[in-house]
DNA sequence: GTCTATATCAAGATAGAC
DNA sequence: GTCTATCTTGATATAGAC
C-alpha cells in the first residue's frame, strides 16, 4: 500500500492558495495578504514559510517544474514500457487539459510579472524537452513546429484566451499526436 | 511627398518610455514614476496624457492592436493585389521578429500582469485572425495548428525564452508559410 | 500642457508574544 | 510553528502654480 501522500501541510496549502489568488484576481494582486487571506493562514505563518515574496514565486515555479517532470517522466516510462517512440507520449502528456495545466499557467503568470529571472527553472525545463522531442525526428523542423504548437495550447490558456471548443481541441490534440507518431516510426 | 509622421508628440513618447520600462525592468516595474523617468516627461504631464495607470495600459493596448491591425490590413492588400489567398501573407507578417512583435510582447505582459481584463482588444484581434486565417482551409485542424505555432514564437518571446538561432527560426517560418501554401492553393 | 509638491494607501517586511 | 501588531516604503493620485 502506498500511504496517501500527506502533501497537504500548511506549506503546500499556501502555494495552493497562490494559485487560486492569481487564477482569481490576477498576478497584480498576488500580494502576502491575499494569500493570507485565501489560505486562511496567518501573515507570520506565511512568512514562516516563505520568508518573502520572491521566496514564495519561487516556490510556485519549483512545484510546478517538478510536477510536470514527473508527469513526462510517467510518460516516458509508459512508452518504453511499451517499446514505443517516446515524443507521442511527451505531446499527449502537454496537451492534456487539467487542473495541472491550471497551475503552470499560474505559476508561469505570476513569475513573469514579478520576477522574470524566477522563471530560469522552467526555461530549463522546456529547453530539456525540446531536446528530446526533437531528438531522433526525421523531420526536426516539422518536431518543432509541433512543439511550438503544443506551447501555443498553453499560450491561450496562460493569456485567458481559450476560445476552442472541447471537440476541437481534442482534434488538434490528436492531429499533432498523430504527426509526432508519423516523425519517429 | 508623404510628411513624415509627426508622430512623436508626448502620448507616443510616454507609450515608448512604458514599453521600454517594461522590456528593460519587467512589468513589476512598471510604475507611473518609472515611465516619468524614462520618458523624461514629469510626473503632471504622464498623467494629463493618461489620467491613470489603466489608461496608460489602454494606451498600450490600444496601440499595438492598431499596429498590428495595419500590418495584416497591408499584408492582405499585398495578397488580393497579386490574385493571392491572403493566409500565407498574414502567416509571414505574424511570424516576422522585429521591433513591433517586442512591442506585443511588452504591452502583452504590461497588461496581463496588471488587469488582463484590458486586454479584451487583443483577444477581438486573435479571434479575427483565427477566423480569417482558418477561412476556406481545406484542412482546418492543420490551418489551426499552424497559427498555434504561429503564437508559440510568440509566446516564447513573451517569456524571454526565444532559443531558437536565426536559422532554426527562419526554417520554422519559411516551413509554416509553405503549409498554408499548400492548404490554400 | 507641463511642472512640483504632497496626500493617501497598499504592500512588504520585522518584532516579539504565545 | 503560528499568531497579532507595527514599521517603512513605494506607488497612485490630487492640487495647484506656471
Amino acid at each position: 500500500m502506498t500511504e496517501q501522500k500527506p502533501r497537504n501541510d500548511t506549506r503546500e496549502t499556501i502555494l495552493d492558495a497562490a494559485e487560486k489568488v492569481v487564477a482569481e484576481s490576477g498576478a497584480r494582486r498576488l500580494t502576502i495578504d491575499a494569500v493570507v487571506e485565501r489560505s486562511g493562514i496567518s501573515k507570520g505563518g506565511v512568512l514562516y514559510h516563505f520568508p518573502n515574496k520572491s521566496a514564495l514565486l519561487d516556490g510556485m515555479v519549483f512545484r510546478m517544474v517538478q510536477s510536470f517532470e514527473e508527469k513526462l517522466a510517467m510518460a516516458e516510462d509508459t512508452a518504453r514500457a511499451a517499446g514505443e517512440p517516446v515524443q507521442p507520449h511527451i505531446a499527449r502528456a502537454m496537451s492534456v487539459k487539467n487542473d495541472h495545466q491550471k497551475q503552470v499557467a499560474q505559476a508561469l503568470l505570476a513569475a513573469i510579472s514579478e520576477e522574470p529571472a524566477r522563471l530560469e527553472p522552467a526555461h530549463r525545463l522546456l529547453r530539456e524537452v525540446d531536446q528530446r522531442f526533437i531528438d531522433g525526428s526525421s523531420d526536426p523542423v516539422m518536431s518543432q513546429i509541433i512543439m511550438l504548437a503544443l506551447d501555443g495550447l498553453h499560450h491561450r490558456a496562460l493569456l485567458g484566451f481559450d476560445v476552442f471548443t472541447p471537440d476541437i481541441r481534442d482534434a488538434i490534440r490528436e492531429r499533432l499526436i498523430d504527426m509526432t507518431w508519423t516523425l519517429h516510426s
